[in-house]
RNA sequence: GGGCCUGUAGCUCAGUUGGUUAGAGCAGAGCGCUCAUAACGCUUUGGUCGUAGGUUCGAGUCCUACCGGGCCUACCA
């Protein structure tokens, strides 16, 4: 048995995450760690709510809302949306958590005492008018070089300059518009990542099995120009983790906090605090999962990510652990991925375009998103959704291979030998050749689940419901039926076992479905089949079992054409 | 500007270290079945593998250039 440590990127807590989002991290993690248990594994997968930072801080503004009131606000949301697709944390935590505070402040007086972090003097843009310094993304003027009116002090958009918020034309705040700003001088805390660029060169190195998408990009922060530049760490912000050494006062720091994105990856041990405390656990029960001294030894710790969230996975927050000289579990596997675009276009969360988490679960079951995303899910590159392409996968592979399977089965048995499993009869060769089918088909299923190559797992278990309606073909019992009944008996019995099998295997994709079958079948039997054989007898004749309402209805072309037209503005 | 990813049948994608006639699903065509959500099964039509060169006995696979799509480029997160 293996111990799986799983994290998903934390989403953010400005607003509810979309589709995208959903398939870049929390939906291919819940895969992984569903599968894994049904592996009889011990898992341990966490997630949170990533909460600090200047859009936070703002969006609670916009609602008119005390930034943490809106925090823990928000946090529910996402909560209650993550149950809803069937997300199975076994925690789902908060990187304003006191556990998430204590962890960074120690983490980062660790790194002091080795002499890894230091500080900068620098300057930076204050709007007067909105009472805080401005990231440059959020001042906004002319551009010098095109003359483009909303370039932002970072890059324009319109002419892909990079640019310095001091040389934008007549500059403002894109928070308030205010013209008001000056130029101060602020001390900053700076992570000395460079002292350890090439720990974490030979490190990257030594894993061979990362996704190039992964290695690729942290080989370009590490090699590029003069190398693994050194990073902020703090802000001049109201609401994040203050900056602290341990539990002491800072000095020259006051006032100030943590950078997020030095913060947020901490949650991950946090979390595990957090689902400590949540659980009425102690402080070893969480340990053994992240302290290799604490019996972490064994455990494989696999992250789930966009690909925008690689370089603080592979090594800013590596950075940190190594820096600390602590003995935290460093990361075995990063699963990252591209972009999902949507009709034509990207996805947005600022903009409101593309489907949102909350709109998709109020038009359809949870588990159709979740088999179109994964079975989509942009693993090699950016992928996209449509409308049209969303209704002829699902209705195809959910609909009529799967769903239409268990309705034939189980109708023609209700109609023939009643809501019983049927007695008699004995395998012969059709039955033979299908055990020896669905064994094959289910270690690919089964490789492809331990690689994380998600469409190919989709794929292979198409293949297995696939395999089911061919051998109803075969067998045909509706014609055995009228000659030897018995032989037809022993055909339904299989294929009633085949529905249990399929529901079992499902569970990862779609796990609200599998429970239902399971349900209509009248078992809780879910273990595993390592035998194929055996695990088509588990349910004996005269097991009562019921004939299901509509596992998946289609979707109409009419539903289709709404949609595309509901979802193609934006929201708000 | 730089780095990386990507371009394979109408569509969505597979194609191990270069090795015999380039694969799958969907869509299309034909046949079969009638238990079923007008579902299922079988057969089958589609590709000069972005373009042009090069290396090699042999390239979708390696090299170069070009064209197209995308991401990142360190103060959004």
């Amino acid at each position: 048995m293996t111990r799986h440590l799983i994290t998903s990127a934390i989403p953010y807590i400005n607003g509810i995450k979309h589709l995208g989002n959903l398939v870049g991290s929390q939906l291919p993690a819940d895969l992984f760690a569903r599968y894994q248990r049904a592996r009889g594994n011990e898992v341990l997968f966490l997630c949170a709510t990533d909460e600090h930072g200047t859009p936070a801080e703002l969006a609670a503004a916009k609602a008119g809302k005390p930034v943490d009131d809106f925090c823990t606000e928000m946090h529910e949301v996402q909560a209650e949306i993550a149950r809803g697709f069937g997300l199975s944390f076994d925690h789902f935590g908060r990187s304003s958590s006191p556990q998430n505070h204590a962890l960074t402040q120690h983490l980062a007086g660790r790194l002091a005492d080795a002499d890894l972090i230091y500080e900068v003097s620098e300057k930076q843009v204050y709007s007067n008018a909105d009472g805080r310094f401005l990231p440059d993304r959020y001042i906004e003027g002319t551009c010098p070089n095109c003359g483009y009116d909303s370039a932002r002090g970072d890059q324009c958009e319109n002419c892909t300059k990079q640019l310095d918020p001091t040389d934008l034309i007549d500059p403002r705040s894109a928070v308030s518009g205010s013209t008001d700003l000056e130029v101060r001088e602020t001390k900053h805390l700076y992570l000395r990542q460079s002292a350890l660029s090439e720990q974490l060169d030979t490190w990257i190195d030594s894993k061979h099995d990362w996704p190039i998408l992964t290695t690729s990009i942290a080989k370009k922060w590490l090699h590029d120009g003069d190398g693994l530049r050194d990073r902020g760490i703090t802000r001049d912000l109201d609401w994040g983790i203050p900056v602290k050494n341990g539990d002491k006062d800072w000095p020259g720091m006051e006032g100030k906090v943590f950078y997020v994105w030095f913060d947020a990856p901490i949650e991950y041990i946090a979390c595990a605090g957090e689902w400590a405390e949540a659980n009425g656990k102690t402080d070893a029960d969480w340990e053994r999962w992240w302290r290799t001294d604490r019996g972490a030894d064994d455990v494989r710790y696999t992250q789930f990510m966009g690909k925008d969230n690689v370089p603080f996975h592979t090594l800013s927050f590596p950075a940190t652990i190594i820096g600390s000289g602590e003995d935290w579990k460093l990361v075995d596997y990063i699963k990252s991925f591209n972009y999902l675009n949507y009709d034509g276009g990207q996805f947005s969360t600022s903009k409101g375009r593309g489907v949102f988490m909350d709109q998709a679960l109020s038009i359809l079951p949870a588990d159709y998103w979740r088999w179109w995303l994964l079975s989509h899910a942009p693993e090699s590159s950016d992928s996209e959704f449509t409308w049209d392409n969303f209704q002829t996968s699902v209705n195809k592979d959910l609909a009529d291979v799967l769903g239409n399977f268990v309705s034939r089965v189980t109708k023609f048995c209700r109609s023939k030998f009643g809501e019983t499993v049927p007695e008699g009869g004995e395998y012969g060769p059709t039955e033979l050749a299908l055990i020896d089918d669905l064994t094959t088909k289910i270690h690919a299923y089964e490789g492809h689940m331990e690689a994380m190559e998600v469409r190919k797992s989709a794929q292979a278990l198409r293949a297995i419901w696939v395999a089911g309606n061919e051998y109803l073909q075969n067998a045909a019992p509706w014609t055995t039926f009228k000659t030897d009944p018995e032989t037809a008996a022993m055909t339904v019995r299989l294929s009633l076992n085949l529905i249990r099998l399929y529901a079992v295997l499902s569970a990862p994709f779609i796990p609200t479905a599998s429970q239902s079958l399971m349900d209509a079948m009248h078992t809780d039997h879910d273990l595993w089949p390592d035998d194929v054989t055996g695990a088509l007898e588990v349910l004996k004749s005269g097991h009562e079992f019921e004939v299901p309402e509509v596992t998946f209805r289609k979707i109409t072309d009419d539903e289709r054409d709404e949609w595309q037209i509901k979802f193609s503005g934006t929201r708000d």
